[in-house]
RNA sequence: GGAGAGAUGGCCGAGUCGGCUGAAGGCGCUCGCCUGCUAAGCGAGUGUGUGGUGAAAGCUGCACCGAGGGUUCGAAUCCCUCUCUCUCCGCCA
């Protein structure tokens, strides 16, 4: 959420940068509602101050044993006006929450133009695609012929859309993720959180899924909890409705977690395999910065993502999200994509964001700076280290030989008791 | 699922028959004094949000004692609804 203040101050910049991302809102509405509300609270506000003042004269004539009886009823007449602008404020205040709750974040600086996702521009790349001298299956053919990956028994027990590892393929999951724990925390000194895996409302709306984006995401049926599309959530909300210090920052978790998602609207993409699915793991970075840092701190978190799939060896590249591309809360995302074969392209796996002070607002997350007044927001940025099924997909494709087995990274084989090598038998 | 207790400022914790309580007291924190260092001690200050005014320090309006509604001239205090937390019983991995 941006602050109204600077909406209102702002109203062009605003409208451009929504124009940037193909959005628009009609900011005459809110600038309407806006003056209204402005003018009726400063009538609330003077009306409401009479009464404080009479108030108080009357409760000090009582106590001289004075007749109050006609600034009662005075009194009595003012505080149904009160009322009353009270009622036609609240309708403005609907609008203009309305309006700024679906106002997407302002993109930095830094953020390149542009329409839609072939506008992103390359920031680096890490190493070549291999050379197969076959044509590399796609990883789903892989996985069902080695037994480790059962989609079709997954739409049997559920539906489209879900995963079902088996054997080394589950261990090859299990594996993955505490690889990446084990990086986050032991060398890059994240904390490590288990978190809720549904959230309520408010936690939603906090980091920015509700109320814009509810078809997104999985409802529980006779409660107001909702399945978490990514750990980002009940871990950014870790300190919702807080007061942070100075000192603290700044503060890294990761978490893994399954991520639940509807992914309505995208039908027909990724039918098949691990790239898309309604459920899928993942290990996530989580960071509450200050405000000056918040940028040096995205780049590290980038570095964190980034650092797996370099001791995986699988090779990738980073492209900075153009304004057209760019999620509805961040002000800056770099997505990390990992090389897969058999469609020849760079696919996402990690998404890595700095939301500035767009969530904490949201969430109410401030800190206070040592021997100055007041609080200040957060800075609060997240990214994938990695989304683990899409890993799989990345070794089982990248890792695949001629005789269709999958060699196992080295990095990992610690993590696989060993395992070198996963064969059909 | 049954029975009970509770929700107050960064934290702990008072709030009497509704008015002088934005909120006692304590802790913590900040500044100053004191002390050979540390600790202790002494003094002063210290909520959040939002608006006005001011160059700024500041001054000042309004709101906020879990959330929402109600009663009243006036509510942290009374009434209703909801949410959450805790304890006991039952059930359960």
């Amino acid at each position: 959420m941006l602050e109204i203040k600077f909406v209102r101050q702002n109203l062009e910049r605003v409208q451009a940068a929504l124009a940037a991302r193909g959005d628009a809102a009609d900011m005459k509405v809110f600038e309407d509602a806006d003056e209204q509300r402005r003018t009726i609270l400063a009538q609330i506000e003077e009306l409401r101050h009479k009464r404080n003042v009479v108030s108080e004269q009357i409760a000090q004539m009582k106590r001289d044993r004075e007749d109050a009886e006609s600034l009662v009823l005075e009194m009595r007449e003012v505080s149904a006006t009160v009322k009353e602008l009270e009622k036609k404020l609240s309708g403005h205040e609907a609008v203009i929450d309305e309006i700024v709750m679906g106002i997407p974040n302002i993109p930095h600086e830094s953020v390149p133009a542009g329409k839609d996702e072939t506008e992103n521009t390359l920031y680096r790349k890490w190493g070549e695609p291999p050379e197969f001298g076959f044509f590399p299956k796609p990883h789903w053919e892989i996985g069902e012929a080695l037994k480790i990956l059962d989609f079709e028994t997954a739409s049997k027990i559920t539906g489209a859309r879900f995963p079902l590892y088996m054997g080394a393929g589950a261990r090859l999951e299990r594996a993955l993720i505490n690889f990446m724990l084990d990086i986050q925390t032991g060398e890059h000194g994240y904390t490590e959180i288990l978190p809720p895996f549904m959230v309520n409302r408010t936690s939603m709306t906090g980091t920015g899924q509700l109320p814009k984006f509810a078809a997104d995401l999985f409802k529980i049926e006779g409660w107001d909890y909702f399945l978490i599309p990514t750990a980002e959530v009940p871990v950014t909300n870790i300190h919702q409705n807080q007061i942070l210090d100075e000192s603290e920052f700044p503060i890294c978790y990761t978490a893994f977690t399954p991520c639940f998602r509807s992914e309505a609207g995208s039908y027909g993409k990724d039918t098949r395999g691990l790239i898309r699915q309604h459920q899928f793991n993942k290990v996530e970075l989580v960071k509450f910065s200050l405000p000056e840092t918040s940028y040096d701190e995205l780049e590290s978190l980038l570095e964190n993502a980034e650092t797996i799939l370099k001791r995986l060896e699988l090779p990738h590249r980073v492209v900075t999200l153009c304004t057209g591309d760019i999620g509805f809360s961040a002000a800056k995302t770099y997505d990390i994509e990992v090389w897969i074969p058999s469609q020849g392209v760079y696919r996402e796996i990690s998404s890595c964001s700095n939301f500035e002070d767009f969530q904490a607002r949201r969430a109410n997350i401030r800190f206070k700076r040592k021997g100055k007044k007041g609080t200040e927001l957060v800075h609060t940025l997240n990214g994938s280290g990695l989304a683990v099924g899409r890993t799989v997909a990345a070794i089982l494709e990248n890792c695949q030989t001629g005789d269709g087995s999958v060699i196992i990274p080295e990095a990992l084989r610690p993590y696989m008791g060993g395992l070198e090598r996963i064969t059909g038998s």
